[in-house]
Formats: structure tokens, sequence, C-alpha cells
DNA sequence: CTGAAAGCGCTAACAA
DNA sequence: TTGTTAGCGCTTTCAG
């Protein structure tokens, strides 16, 4: 194995407590202890056992990060966006990709519970009981991001999904459309799911637009699942005149569906999305989105989770909305 | 702070070395301090602290990952796969996002040095000397995934790219195609600027097609990269009928140009991406690509790297190559 | 089958 | 300024 302090120590003829110094910059180390250390780390390509370290501060320096899915294109900005402020403070990250699994999640809240993270950020909302027991229990800050918190009182940083949602479907009725097909996420996903059906459901019944159960499908957030709901929709008979889905995933998914018909958008059927992740520009016609702030949404969230694990009673600003804002681009057509 | 193993052994009214031994569940333990002890730590609501096992035992059951760009769809997927593999091995992820910025790579690859991972993957390939030393002097194994090992004699699992460019050309040439413009990486990057670069040259020379070198453009493998290249290329005057780019991002950032320009793909040029990765599908028209065996890649980087973990002294078998394939879709027609 | 005790590599009183 | 020493929470001989 490598070099221990206590090697450094004796190499440079001190003891450990000074080598501990210089290896931490405190001050009172007199210049001579100062290069016999350097010089015999240097020598023993030594390099400090964090762990050790950890073991004795009770500190870590490493969050964990719970994700739904890494093939999310939304996911895996947020996650850089994360990881950038993460690296700024010093933090080391653990990801943990669930794949929509929950004994994978729950498997991970204890893994990184054993590691004695100091601070965990939940990216993913459906939970079962344990995980909920879990959260109330854990001894760490845990903080939700992206997702409203599934216990109330908890801290999270999210876009208000009811509010934007509301706002794309008005947005879409102020643009002259009327049957409006709405692709969602699964219900039993507070935030994305729940949250945006409630937003596009109540736009709707404020403009006095009867609903049309037949426009109204949930997915998986996949492009797969927006082609897939796309197609049920096309074959039903009755055409939308734009689809609202709850994720720019689906929304290309279901734009590709009604290239795929031969028909055009926007001039056939308007598409809208939700996110404004990078996939949206990189299609053609570029996606019309409701933009969530990503590179915010994920600094906040880490600085966040930062000032709860350095005062850990925080009172009060349990949730922090940042704002969201329509992008239109060139998939939404007026009528 | 909250229990540990000595608490649980006081309550339990056994000694600690007893309960390490329910924790590892090992064999001769009797029934009656079994009981004892699972309900010791059910009262306690006791976690096992996996950094004290850590410092004991030498072993951490992590590994480091150095990422050069999250935000890059064919990563993540990767990532995504190792992750999966990693979970089942049992090993923790941390998950380095340098954002190609090579001080932070250093940084990140003495910060998991320190934390005493016991391997670490790389996935990216421009080094510098000091980052070179690093991976000299390392005492845990480094193995380079989906990019060759800068230094010979190291372990890296990926394909040949090189040949894969090369059959893609020939693949194109074979499509009747002989204007053939490159959209490359950086050069520096050994592995996919370098060698995918070669490939291209090398199979135009095989089929006697001259070199035309305002065909030759080198990006970041970003979509919008991709796009300023092609933009390039159209302003120049005379037009390709295909472009081959490195990465399906800049193959749709080229074919995204082409379309705006008012042009088709492929009536008016062809294009081909590389990679494979998910937004190949999610464009229209879908992406003629060569395809990186994602998950095996990421499967069999993480088994390769346990081993030498497990066994640091394998002897051969230091590079990997997993077989590459086009995948024929709607970008590229015959001429 | 069970327990006492040493020690993994480091930091932080406390002394000098 | 510098050094001695007692742990942090666990595993692992080694005895019993």
């Amino acid at each position: 194995m490598g070099a221990s302090i206590k090697d450094v120590a004796k190499r440079a003829g001190v003891s450990v407590t000074s080598v501990s110094r210089v290896l931490n910059s405190e001050k009172y180390i007199s210049q001579r202890i100062l290069e016999k250390v350097n010089q015999a780390i240097e020598e023993l390509n030594y390099s400090p056992s964090q762990i050790a370290r950890s073991l004795k501060k009770q500190k870590t320096s490493t969050i964990g990060i719970i994700v739904p899915d890494l093939t999310n294109y939304f996911c895996s900005t947020i996650l850089s966006s994360i990881e950038e402020s993460a690296s700024e403070y010093g933090y080391n990250l653990i990801v943990c990709n669930i794949a929509e699994n929950l004994e994978k999640e729950l498997k991970y809240l204890h893994a990184v519970q054993e590691m004695r993270v100091d601070g965990i950020i939940i990216m993913h909302q459906k939970v079962n009981q344990r995980i909920l027991s879990f959260i109330e229990s854990a001894s760490m800050p845990i903080l939700f991001s992206c997702v409203r918190s599934p216990l109330p009182g908890r801290f999270s940083v999210l876009i208000n999904d009811y509010q934007a949602a509301l706002d794309a479907t008005e947005y879409l009725i102020g643009l002259g459309h009327r049957r409006i097909a709405f692709l969602g996420g699964d219900l039993g996903d507070v935030t994305a799911g729940y949250s945006r059906y409630q937003g596009y459901l109540d736009a709707l019944h404020k403009s006095g637009i009867p609903l049309n159960h037949d426009f109204i499908k949930f997915g998986n957030y996949k492009l797969e699942s927006g082609r897939v709901m796309m197609q049920e929709i096309l074959e039903q008979g009755e055409c939308p005149t734009v689809v609202f889905a709850a994720s720019d995933d689906m929304a290309v998914g279901a734009m590709n569906c009604i290239l795929d018909y031969g028909l055009s958008v926007p001039e056939d059927i308007s598409v809208m999305g939700f996110d404004d992740s990078l996939i949206a520009k990189a299609v053609r016609p570029m996606l019309t989105t409701m933009q969530q702030p990503v590179r915010e949404l994920g600094r906040i969230s880490l600085e966040y989770l930062h000032t709860l694990i350095e005062d850990p009673d925080q009172p009060d600003c349990r949730d922090i909305y940042l704002p969201h804002r329509i992008m239109e681009r060139a998939s939404c057509r007026r009528l």
C-alpha cells in the first residue's frame, strides 16, 4: 500500500501532527518543517487518505444524488449543472441511477447513508412507504431537485409545474387552438405527472373548452412513449390541432409520429414540449416548449443543500420556486 | 450522531465482534445472538459506517469515473450502462464531469485517489503531462473506456475507430458518393479525432478519390459545431454529396444546417453520423450512422475493471475491441 | 461459538 | 511552534 502520514512524518523527521498541519495548511508552521514535510511527501508520492480523514472529522465532503434516468437528457443536464457547483464547493458526487426502479432507489439510499454522505439530492418523485420512512428518519439533509417533496416541510427547488402547464396551455389557447391534446407523465408522479395535468385541465376549464378524453394520454416521459400515444390519437379519428406534451422527449416522439404519418408540423398539427432540453433545438421544426431553468435549478439545488449541510436548522424557505418561461420556436402555429 | 457498533453491542449485551459478525453474515453465530443483535440494530436504527469499514479493509467498493461531458448523449448513455453493471457488482460511482477542462480532470484524479477508490474509468482522451504521470504512478487500476489509452500497455475497451471510419466511408463510396465531406473531432484526440480521420482518409485513398480540403473540417463533437462546419462548407461553393461526421451530434447539427438552407436530406445532401446515440433515431430523416455498442462497451468496461481490481496482475489482453456496425437509416441515399 | 484488543490513517485536544 | 496521545467505527487475529 501507499505511504501513510506516519511514513511521511518519519521520513521528514517530524511528528505526524506537523505533517497533518502542513496537509491542512494551518498557520504556525515553521518554514523548515514545511519544506521537510513537502519534500517527504514528494519523495514518497504520498496521497492523504480522505477516508481516514472522513472518519475522524465525521464529514465526507460527498453528496449522493438519486437520478431517475441517466439516459434522459433533462436529467443529465441537471446532473451536469449540479456537478459543476458541487465541484466548486468541494463536494464529490455519488451518482445513483435508479432507472425507475424503486428497489434500487432504496438500496442506493441505504448505500449513501452508509457512506455517510453529507447530504442527498433526490430528483425522483415516486416513492413507496419504505423510501418515505427512510427520508423521515435520515440523519443527513435531503433535498428534492426538480420535483416536489413527497413529504410536507421538506426542502425542494423546482419550478411551479402546475402554473407552467397552465401557462403553456393558455398560450396554446391564445394561439387559437381549442382541440388540444395532452401527453402526460405518470399521474402518480405528483410534480410532473399530476401537476402538469392539472394545469392543462384548469386552463381548458377557464376558457370553457370542453374536455375530450380521447385527447389525453399518459406515458413515461420518453421519446418512444410520445410516439405511441400520438399514434393512438391519430388512429382514433378526430384530430387535435395541437399536442402539448409533459416532456420534450415525448413531444419529439409525437412530432416524429406526425411526420411519419405524412403530416406536417406545425401546418397540420402543432406540438409543444416541456423542459427545453437540448433536443428541443436539435429537431426540425424546432420545438416550442416550456423552459425549465436547468442551470439555475442545478446550481441553486446544490447551494441550498450546502447551506443545509452547514447549518441543518434552516428555519424557513423550505421550497424554492424558479421561474419558467415559454420558448417560442417553430412547432406551434397560430390558427 | 447515529449509533455505532459499540452502541449496538452494548444494547444487545454482546461484544462488538459479534455485532460485526452478524453485520457481515458470517457463519458460526448462534441464533440467540443473531436475534439480539438484529433487534438492537432495529431499535437503534443503526447504519454501519462504510467509511470505517473501508479504512479497516483498505477497500472502498467505489470507483471513480472521469466523463468528458455529461451533457453529451453518448457519454451519459455509456455512463448509464456502466452504472448498471457497477450496481450489480456492488460498486458505487463517483462521477467526475470534467467538461473538457484538463485542470479539473487532474483535480478529480487526485480527489478520487484520496478517496481511495478501488479503480478508475477514464472516458476522456486528451491528456497533459501531469495527467500522464498521474496515470503512470497511480496505485489503483485505471481503465480507458471508449477511448484508446494514451499510454501503451494500459487497459482499454473500445471499438476500432479507424476501421469503423474506414468502413463508414467505404459504405458511402459504395453508395456511389465521391464528394464526401468529413466533419471530425479534435485531431489531438487520438481515438475519435485522429483515428476516425485516418479511416476516412485511407478509404478515399484506397478508392482513388482525390482529397478535397474544403470538405474537411474539425469541431468539438457537439451539435452546434456540426452546424458551423456545415455552414462553412455550404458557403464555400462546391457542395459534397454526403457529409460524414465523427459524432451523431455533429451530424445532426450539419443536417439541420442543410435543412435550414432549404435543401433536403438525403435528396440534396446525405448525412452519416457516428455513435448511434439516441438522437440518431429522434431526428427526421433518421440518421444513418456507425453504431458503437454502447451497452456492451459500458458493461465490459466495468467487468474488466472489476477483474483488474480483484487481480491487479492481469497479464495479457490489455485492449478489448468490440464490434462496430453500420445502422442504415434514412439520411444517406444511393447516388 | 464468543470476546478482547490491536490497528486502519487521520485530526484535535492538550502539553510542552 | 511542535509533539504525544486518544479516539473516529469498524474488522480481524488470537485466545478462550
